[in-house]
DNA sequence: CTAAATTCATTTGTACACAAACGATCGGTC
DNA sequence: GACCGATCGTTTGTGTACAAATGAATTTAG
């Protein structure tokens, strides 16, 4: 026992495991994901400029003009939004003009989510500077790394 | 003009971008960073078990204890949170026993933040499951491929 | 065809996340 | 030693994010 004492005096005190007094919380997943996240999400704020839009309004509006038409849960699906904060991102959308809710004569438990007028020209402008932001995002990486990481990245989901 | 009118109908009418059209958000890096920290969040609600920590709530318990005593904005510095956020965060702390505030004697705009016994306990149990929620959320990824993507994720922040 | 299970939208409550503004306090400068 | 800019903690307001519960409508099972 008494040989291992310099090696023990190394490890912290009162048996606390090894692995638990090395745990490096800026080394780990999750911490860097959620960096990361933070780090687009301001990109994407400075980088969407005058048109006001929030990183989930513009998803939103995204898919709904990828589909033509689209029911608030089946938006939720697809943009990965729970029913609860689908409902706040579309009344905001509504609130503002860009898009347009009607009652769905066939189901009625649904309603129908339509771009205006505004809105396509709102999601247009926005998807152009989206592509930008998407850059600025990964100008950290080089030419090579970004199709590595953004296909390690899918596979994470 | 005619003759690449075929051409033409596959093309977005009124003269709509290509860029734009062909914008897919599932591929974009702000919505891939999206959903893994979402799944990530949820491997970490389901891990954490019993002791019922947030992720930022166990971020802050494991910076006071590499540090013994943090300011409150030291503290959202190191875990990168804002001070508003680290407000609500070590209010909960507080109010659940893990943590506790004292005044700093040299500088009265400071407030010291230390874990208590308890907390000191939370923090060791959570680290525990802690690197079992690094395992899971890494699992889809090869063992050769976790480092590549840890090291181009740390250059993305 | 009716009862049960499912789906849709909504509401409530908790927890980040950040902008913006605030008073209190400190550090440095003149 | 009074002023001035910076820092610290706090509050308010908006926007996700999700659990849990609800009522209305639809689908499925028996």
């Amino acid at each position: 026992m008494s040989k291992r004492a310099a090696k023990l005096a190394a490890v912290p005190p009162k048996g606390e495991a090894p692995a638990v007094a090395a745990y490096r919380l800026e080394e780990q997943v999750g911490h860097l994901l959620r960096r990361a996240h933070q780090r687009h999400a301001a990109i994407f704020q400075d980088g969407i400029g005058d048109l006001q839009l929030t990183p989930m309004q513009f998803a939103a509006l995204v898919k709904i003009r990828d589909l033509g038409k689209v029911s608030q849960n089946q938006l939720g699906r697809l943009t990965a939004m729970d029913p609860a904060t689908t409902q706040g991102v579309i009344q905001r959308l509504v609130a503002r003009g860009l898009i347009e809710r009607t009652a769905d004569p066939d189901d009625r438990r649904m309603t129908v989510l339509r771009l205006t007028a505004q809105g396509r020209a709102t999601v247009e402008a926005a998807i152009v500077r989206a592509v930008k932001i998407t850059e600025a995002t990964l100008a950290p990486l080089t030419e090579s790394e970004r199709p590595v990481f953004l296909a390690l990245l899918r596979k994470l989901i």
